[in-house]
DNA sequence: CTAATATTTGGTAGTGTCTAACACATGGTA
DNA sequence: TACCATGTGTTAGACACTACCAAATATTAG
C-alpha cells in the first residue's frame, strides 16, 4: 500500500480531469459557452457525460477553478504586525498578482473574459469571490470568537477583494495588456483614502 | 387609447405577478427552495408554468427582485460637492437603509436569509449586487469618458457595496434584531481608515 | 500468479428548468 | 358588432444534472 499519490489510478484521474477541462475551454472559446453542451465536451474528451459531471459538479466549474486562496492567506499572515488590516490584505493581494506565472495569468484572463460575457458564469465568479473572502476570514479569525473582530475582518476583506476585482475587470476588458499588479495597487490606494475626488453635484 | 396604465390588463398583470411571487416565497419558506418546483408555484398561484416563466425569467428571480437602485443613485447625487467619493457613496447607502420601510426590511431579511442558505440564490444575489454597482457607476459617469475616473468609480462603489453587504449579512445572520443602519455606518467607518487593527503575525 | 477487493467508468432512466411554436381567449378600440 | 392587441395555455423539446446498477480496470492479498 505505497499510496504516495503515485498510483496509476491517480495519474489517470489527473490526466482525465485535465483533458476534460482543456477540451471544454477550447470548445467554449470556439463555439461559445451556451452553444456547447456538456455532451460535446464529453465527446471531445472521449469520456461519457457522467464522467464529466463526476469531475466537475456543474458546467460552470469547467471554467471556474481557483487554487489561489491558500497562497493569499499565506501572504496576509506574512505581513508585519503593526500594519492595518486593510493595508495588509491589500498588499497581499497585489503581491499575489505580481507573482503570478504567465500561464496562470493567461488562464485568469480567459476565465474573466468568459465570466464577463456569460451571465451564468458571472454569477458563479462572484460566488467564487465570496468563497475566497470566507476562506480568508476563517483563516485570520483564529480561535478568538470575537464578533466585532470578525465583522471587521469581513468588511476589510470584502472591500479589498472588491477593489482587486475592479482592477482585474479593467485589466481583462483591456485584453490583458495593462499592468495588473499596478492596477491593483492603484485600486487599493483609492480605498486607502488617497482617492478624494468629489461625488455628487457636479452634473 | 387612454392607456394611463390603468387598463384592466395592467391591473391583472400586476396582481398575477404579485400572487406568483407571494405563493413562491411562502412555499420556499414552508418546503425549502430546492424542494419546491416551479410547477408547484404555478399550481399554488393557479396559473400555468409558462406564465411563471413569463413574469420571472428564472426561478431565482422569484426571490431576487430589487428596486432600490434608483433610490440609491438619487441619494448619492444629493451629497455635498466637496465630499470624497467613498464617503458620499457610503453615507448614501447607510441613509437608504435607514429610510427603509418595515415591510421592505422584512422582505430584505427573508431574501438574504434564503440567499445565504441556497447556493443558487447566493450566486444570483452577488450578481444583483454587481448590477447595482454597474447602475451606480453608469449614473455617476455622466458624459465624461475618462477611464481613470471610471476606474475610481468602480473601486469606490465596489468597496462601499462590499462593506454594506458585510453589514447586511451580519444583520441577517442575527435574525434582523440588530440595528442595520448602525452596522452599515460602522462598516463604512472601517474602510474609511478609522479601523486600524493589525493584520498578521498575531497568531 | 491468481483471486478477492476497491475504484473508476458507462448505460439507462428519470426529474426539473427553461424555450419555442402554435392555438385560444379576453380586453381595448373603431 | 367587428377588429386588433395582448395575455394565457398546451405541447414538444433541449439540456443540466442525479440515482441506480452493471462492467471494466487497478490494487492488494494469499
Amino acid at each position: 500500500m505505497v499510496e504516495g499519490g503515485r498510483g496509476l489510478r491517480e495519474v489517470r484521474k489527473a490526466r482525465t480531469q485535465r483533458a476534460i477541462q482543456e477540451h471544454a475551454m477550447r470548445l467554449f472559446a470556439e463555439r461559445g459557452y451556451d452553444a456547447t453542451t456538456v455532451a460535446d465536451v464529453a465527446a471531445a474528451a472521449e469520456v461519457s457525460s457522467m464522467t464529466v459531471f463526476r469531475y466537475f459538479p456543474a458546467k460552470e466549474d469547467l471554467v471556474m477553478a481557483d487554487e489561489y486562496d491558500p497562497v493569499i492567506v499565506e501572504r496576509i499572515r506574512a505581513r508585519p504586525a503593526g500594519e492595518s488590516l486593510i493595508q495588509g490584505v491589500a498588499v497581499a493581494l497585489a503581491e499575489s498578482a505580481a507573482d503570478q506565472k504567465p500561464a496562470d495569468r493567461a488562464m485568469l484572463l480567459a476565465r474573466v473574459q468568459l465570466g464577463l460575457s456569460v451571465p451564468a458564469l458571472r454569477a458563479r465568479m462572484w460566488d467564487g469571490q465570496y468563497r475566497t473572502q470566507r476562506y480568508i476570514v476563517e483563516a485570520l479569525r483564529g480561535e478568538s470568537p470575537d464578533p466585532d473582530r470578525e465583522f471587521e475582518l469581513w468588511v476589510a476583506t470584502g472591500a479589498c477583494l472588491a477593489a482587486a476585482t475592479a482592477a482585474i475587470m479593467r485589466w481583462a476588458e483591456g485584453g490583458g495588456h495593462e499592468d495588473l499588479p499596478g492596477l491593483m495597487t492603484a485600486a487599493l490606494r483609492i480605498i486607502r483614502g488617497s482617492g478624494t475626488t468629489q461625488a455628487g453635484s457636479e452634473l
